[in-house]
DNA sequence: GTCTATATTTCGATAGAC
DNA sequence: GTCTATCGAAATATAGAC
């Protein structure tokens, strides 16, 4: 209800090379199910979502989800799998450390944020369900991904960045989530999206503020 | 284990008159079940906490919650309460439309940011839980409450402010749950709150930008 | 690949003794 | 105000036919 304005499953976009192990063709019904499943765990969040209500909501039974994923967390690791084949390891530096520098953080962000826009749903539902995940991530599984609060923690404990720089890079991430919080409380008058992006932009980079003095 | 340096339940701040209706003294048993419910539902979010694992963290059993609480939605309702005692209705304009004129942010954040500050805890477990609030709210429980979403929507749904003004509200508003989740991931140096809330007053006038031209 | 069962577990909630 | 014991519901997950 809350998120129909959102695009529909954009997971590959205008670049290649981000299939997924796994996702073959765009309209099998493991995909059909990843699908409802992301409406779902927004909508109503990862925990108050039953297997039945997605099965429901698509056509088929309970048993029928079974065949594609082995347990509801798979479905969870699958999403993320999504995400994470977006951002691709160009952005926050997951095998360097070029993300120490707070001076390259305006252009990673600019980089993150057409990403995160062009792929709303998906990062809405990770930052919704962030206890799923943590919980996810504790119980050992999801191997062989790297989260992107595991990057964010990694910057709160670099002794090298400044407390300002740490504040302004934690607001900073949370500004942009906001700021896609807001093309679903609100009709997006035409697509506008293009505007938003650039107003996103500045409030980010008002955040980040000037790498020299102030 | 994350949220260990928080301040333990400080509930009333300098100013009196924030007592709840059903909250006497500070240390009875009412009192300490929201304190460990709110530790928990931070760190494992609502659903995932039962009440089994709140009543043994306590040394008490299940039915003994049953006694102060009705349900253990009454526990988050009450923790609700907590909140908005809080916040009073001196923020955020609940009754009038004070919050309409952008002009008025600033000095409105400020105010908030203090509080949330103060108040970590709360406003970490309000946004972690969202999804169980909203369900909350959508069952028609939660009597005289208004959310602090509520009136976020208001504004982003009044067409006499701007897509740039409700950007930057939005972004505003998430950077300042930034700012706080910093103070979780991270060992604050000795007690630095007063250097954390300059650098977030900092990032939260950044958003917001200059009222007049730019 | 999808179905009809059914197994298993966990949790929220209640009854009644003390 | 707290306990023991239990009920009932709902959810995840599995077995096996088709």
């Amino acid at each position: 209800m809350d998120a129909e304005a959102l695009s529909k499953g954009a997971v590959v976009q205008d670049h290649g090379a981000v299939a997924q192990a796994g996702e073959t063709s765009p309209h099998d019904t493991g995909e059909r199910i990843l699908d409802v499943a992301l409406d779902l765990f927004i909508e109503k969040g990862y925990d108050k979502t039953s297997l039945r209500e997605i099965a429901e909501q698509l056509g088929v039974t309970k048993a029928a989800l079974y065949y594609h994923f082995k347990s509801k967390q798979d479905i969870l690791m699958a999403l993320h799998s999504r995400m994470h084949g977006l951002l691709g390891d160009s952005i926050l530096g997951l095998g360097g450390g070029a993300s120490a520098d707070p001076q390259s953080w305006p252009a990673m962000f600019d980089d993150l944020l057409d990403k995160m826009l062009a792929n709303r749903k998906l990062f809405l539902m990770h930052d919704r369900n962030r206890a799923a995940f943590e919980g996810m991530h504790r119980e050992g599984h999801d191997e062989a991904h790297h989260d992107i609060e595991a990057e964010f923690r990694r910057i709160l404990n670099d002794p090298a960045i400044s407390l300002r720089d740490k504040v302004r890079f934690s607001c900073a991430q949370s500004a942009l989530l906001g700021g896609l919080l807001i093309t679903t409380g609100i009709d997006l008058p035409d697509a506008s999206l293009d505007e938003l992006a650039d107003l996103l932009r500045e409030a980010v980079h008002g955040v980040l503020g000037q790498p020299t003095g102030e």
